[in-house]
DNA sequence: TATTGTTATACTCTATAACTATA
DNA sequence: TATAGTTATAGAGTATAACAATA
């Protein structure tokens, strides 16, 4: 038997009925296409994101977004902080708790959010365009099935 | 209306539909589990793929085994670096091409995979069971779909 | 020239601890 | 004392360039 050559076929073994492998795999399939469909509107796929919940909760304060986004305040920062000084969205003390900042997105992090968002919805089509209607569909409901509280 | 508070509810607005964001969210639900199975095996999410599909492609070449797991060539040294160091698998030269590197798991290996495969799929399964049979098979099959060839 | 394994390096995302100001 | 935002830092995972050995 010969050695195999890098673009030699493989047998994937159990990982293929591993479910976290098959998502990330399916993940990393979808994400670079988000990732350059964004890139041209200056965002990344988490300052997308969070500029998407933002845009869906006005006046969301950041611990609040950190949990929607389910990553750490502090590592929330930066990337308002880039928002910010882009003028997409402000930060304004909330009143009755000085503690706290409720974000709201400017009418040009508005118009840039409905930007992204058709930009990275043509660019899931594309990949999408392999699935029926009812394959999507239950696609759906099955991720919706997985993140429901256990 | 009173500013929201870190437990409150939060409308994810485009995102629910965006299929990346919704395979992510699914997998960060999924990992965290696996991560803590493999963990008893003194084993990273990654090293075991990697000895995965050791066990699957016996002698499989390195450049072969970054393609596999869509990684890069470099970044798979220190991994395999880790797993020889543990007895877990041997790298010999390749005759008729000693540039390459041959990679079979050893006895031992193969006995780790066997065990920490078992506790992956457990701990999956536990997070399966919100989902029917013909659920998961839909699932699979829509991601086998993503994943085929555009 | 091209490829394999390797080293070094940098960048992103993530996780933790500790600080400040407010409550 | 507890919480919100912040800073600093460290750890994974990933990506690129360049090198030595080999083809």
């Amino acid at each position: 038997m010969p050695p195999r050559s890098a673009d030699d076929q493989f047998a994937n073994g159990i990982l293929d009925h591993l479910l976290g492998y098959r998502l990330k795999r399916a993940y990393m399939r979808l994400q670079p296409a988000a990732q350059a469909a964004l890139a041209e509107e200056g965002l990344r796929v988490l300052s997308f994101s969070t500029l998407a919940l933002i845009c869906a909760n006005p006046g969301i304060v950041q611990a609040s977004l950190a949990a929607a986004l389910q990553m750490e305040r502090s590592n929330l920062v930066p990337i308002l902080d880039d928002l910010n000084s882009r003028g997409l969205i402000l930060r304004q003390k909330v009143e009755g708790d000085r503690r706290r900042l409720a974000i709201h997105a400017t009418p040009e992090g508005e118009a840039l959010h409905r930007r992204a968002e058709a930009r990275v919805k043509y660019s899931e089509d594309a990949l999408l365009a392999n699935l029926s209607q009812s394959q999507i569909d239950a696609l759906f409901a099955a991720l919706s099935a997985l993140e429901a509280k256990v």
